[in-house]
DNA sequence: ACTTACGGTAAGTCATTGCTTACGATTCGT
DNA sequence: ACGAATCGTAAGCAATGACTTACCGTAAGT
């Protein structure tokens, strides 16, 4: 259902560092923003893409918003590409095996 | 190393559709475009990046192009996406403890 | 040999999207 | 209470990318 939107949110290259970052545990924005060569509007923006695909979780913590990853929306995309591999794998040995009858 | 190209590849909608079609075995070009509603131009030029990506294997077959699944290349995928869910789960749970510890 | 089928490539167009600056709202510090 | 900090949103712009039509090469059929 929801992988859709997480693999999308995912392809960016930046949001992609941006959750790599987030790897360790929690952070605020300009936490995260600081050391990037974006501005900070840019990575709110990447968060908010992340957060509606379901990828984060954000805690506001007084003056700030601690984002996280959200192991679920990780498992949705997961669970596609196992099935994914799964299907894969299949078609393989089913190929290899007619090509190994067929010879 | 290469899964950024798969999922780059994988984030556009159409493409999910050519990979799940191929879920079932390798299929020719025409074939996959068959029942699309786009062009089947427009079908190679998403193999080509499927291919450029890892996901997908060529082999020519007489006249025709048969591609397949390259279950390597999925896996490549896979293995990402576990990494950063043991992290998602690592740090959820010592988020989850510090916040039992300060309460 | 000639025609038909198959499929990759090129050029051009239009929509999507990622970035910036500017602004507004909320919370912290003093 | 007032200034500073944190962060989200809006508007505008430039680059990326997905699609189309047109074209070309190669293999099959007759």
């Amino acid at each position: 259902m929801s992988y859709e939107h997480a693999i999308t949110a995912l392809a960016d290259p930046t949001r992609r560092v941006i959750i790599d970052r987030l790897r360790g545990g929690p952070m605020a924005v300009g936490t995260i923003a600081n050391g990037m060569d974006i501005s900070r509007p840019a990575v709110s923006q990447h968060l908010r893409v992340l957060s509606d695909a379901g990828l984060l979780t954000v805690t506001p913590s007084g003056n700030r918003r601690l984002y996280a990853i959200a192991p679920d929306g990780v498992d949705a995309l997961r669970k596609y590409l196992d099935s994914l591999w799964d299907d894969a794998l299949g078609a393989f040995a089913r190929a290899a095996h007619e090509k190994a009858k067929g010879q």
